[in-house]
DNA sequence: AGCCTCAGGTATATCGTTGCACTAAGGATA
DNA sequence: TATCCTTAGTGCAACGATATACCTGAGGCT
């Protein structure tokens, strides 16, 4: 790899004026040595080293993304959203899969730290975040991708979808089709974005008078479990229980689009078939949800806007103390098959 | 952040003390001052400078990886499965979605040497790697993981699964089953991977004497465009052309199961049931074989396995020029019910 | 007593940048 | 002609670690 030095001696100046260059300080340079400079550095293929450059000013062009497991396809696309969102803005982005442990997103943390860089994104935010708070306070940019405001701990910024709004478009949209028995089906509320959404779901059904026909299901997720990549397995068991019902729903509302792909498959185990017999909504609306069958009707997140708003928000926090920001998304309703006949 | 000077101070030492400490030279202090030394790390929460420790010695903990799109579940997998090994080894991961783009790939190749990488993984291995040998020669560590070894280019590492047994495999069991009109399903001849697929399957049906009663059907990905989260989408056409030849394959093999679950929904919307009408093979056992309907038969790549054996590459490339390795892995097959019926 | 050894440290140059402080040369002004 | 300003640069001290080379005092040996 070619220093700055080494660029320096084949233009035939100094360092500085290399660096003066390379920062755009054109006025202190005549034409003449500005091109022999850029030929020096095209002809070296020189990189200034961001290491150096780390260490000089303090500032790295690197974010650390936190998620729970990149295998699971919704964290998957927010990492691509992020990766992409960073890149457009000259950032590059550390990847950590966290299993929703907090001592390993405080592990992560430090070594993110330590490694200098602008801030860190969170994909799910677990609903007692005090140890993101630690990292705030610490001088960390600390945002939360999901989560609403309400869960934010002090000094983190929150970009997020509206996830009270997820569950009412969601329960709306049944509603204007004549469902009245619909059930929630969802796992513990550990996360922010599932108590939002459980919120949702309550308020809506109550502002529609449905009263114990609104039902909701819990499943429960093995201890020490991240389960990204077991909810929809659980989706298949929470299947036959809810075939069992009497009377049974006739709509379904998954938590997310993974465990909604998990009852559809176990309701086909059971002869119940979607949208004839149950109606059923997801939620993220991944590229999947079109690819089932029926297609399913989800709840989009616009991410492309909101990964970049996420960097955004530690590219520009340029300004000491920059007030915790808190952007709130709103969903978009897709409608496909699985809801495509109206109740009863 | 404290720095190696603040605790020398707290300690009342050198800061070379402390790096003594820190690099486990132990021996070069009384145990006194080795405790006063871990008692003001501790007080002042230290962790040496990633970024200053780079620039002196060179060597970074970081490792890039870059993959066409995280937002595959098979990239997303991959991407997990590496950044864990890393993690274990005491690295990071920089995450880069190329698009299977060599322009772009290039451009992270450059932006990853300027930030010192360790070394780069590569998901997705273009046919034509030259651009990689480039990166190779300029001093870089390069894995591929995939593609098989007659494909990489000179300095390349490769840790592949053994993607000729992988078909192999597949029309094997498919054959043992009693098919013989079996079809091939795949994408164009980009990657080494797809090629070496296509090797295989040939290889093998020519072995079982299938003639020509063993097809090969491509899809053509549109231009530009790195496909792989429509990939399933072109599925479902591709169906409608496999259920109009006659005489319609007994079974289908797919070059991977994101296909395989467009096939599948194409299928079904033809009314042709699997496996009663046609028996279906994918290939990279991702976690949504198990969930299809009927649940998939596929070939699993020991990706936990293959990420440990790249991040090695990386890691214990501390002697010069070591040789470019080829570490091939056995597939695995997965047999579940979209194989259960004998042909015929 | 004189010399050596060794344990237990410390001083310092260095990695590749940056940016302030400085300066040499030339032109304008008084 | 002396002074000042501007232009087009250069010199140097950092940033936070490392590691080599150096130092120093205590004890052992002759």
């Amino acid at each position: 790899m070619a220093t700055i030095l080494d660029v320096a001696r084949a233009a035939g100046v100094s360092a500085s004026s290399v660096s003066n260059f390379l920062n755009d300080r054109l006025s202190k340079m005549t034409p003449a040595t500005r091109e022999r400079i850029e030929a020096a550095i095209g002809q070296l293929n020189y990189r200034p080293s961001q290491v150096a450059l780390q260490l000089k000013t303090g500032k790295t062009a690197t974010i650390g993304l936190l998620v729970p497991a990149v295998a699971n396809p919704f964290f998957g696309a927010i990492a691509m959203a992020i990766q992409r969102a960073a890149q457009a803005r000259g950032y590059q982005v550390i990847l950590c899969n966290t299993f929703r442990d907090p001592q390993r997103e405080r592990e992560f943390a430090a070594d993110l730290m330590a490694l200098g860089v602008r801030g860190i994104i969170t994909g799910s935010s677990l609903l007692n975040p005090e140890h993101l708070s630690e990292l705030a306070s610490r001088g960390l940019t600390v945002v939360a991708f999901e989560g609403d405001a309400a869960a934010a701990a002090p000094g983190i910024h929150v970009v997020s979808v509206d996830n009270v709004m997820v569950t009412t478009l969601a329960v709306d949209h049944l509603v204007a089709l004549g469902h009245r028995r619909i059930t929630y089906v969802t796992g513990p509320a550990q996360t922010a974005a599932r108590v939002a959404r459980l919120k949702g779901f309550r308020a809506a059904t109550e502002r529609h008078g449905l009263g114990d026909e609104a039902r909701i299901h819990e499943i429960s997720l093995p201890q020490n479990q991240y389960g990204d990549d077991m909810i929809a397995e659980l989706g298949v068991d929470a299947a036959l229980a809810l075939a069992k019902t009497s009377p049974r729903p006739t709509a379904l509302i998954a938590m997310n689009d993974l465990l909604a792909i998990g009852l559809a498959a176990g309701l086909r185990e059971h002869g119940i078939v979607i949208p004839d017999d149950i109606a059923m909504v997801g939620i993220d609306d991944l590229f999947l949800a079109r690819l089932m069958n029926p297609p399913m009707t989800s709840l989009r997140q616009p991410l492309s806007a909101m990964a970049e708003a996420a960097v955004d928000c530690l590219v520009a926090d340029g300004t000491e103390a920059a007030p915790a920001t808190s952007l709130i998304f709103a969903p978009e309703l897709i409608v496909r098959q699985s809801t495509a006949r109206t109740a009863g």
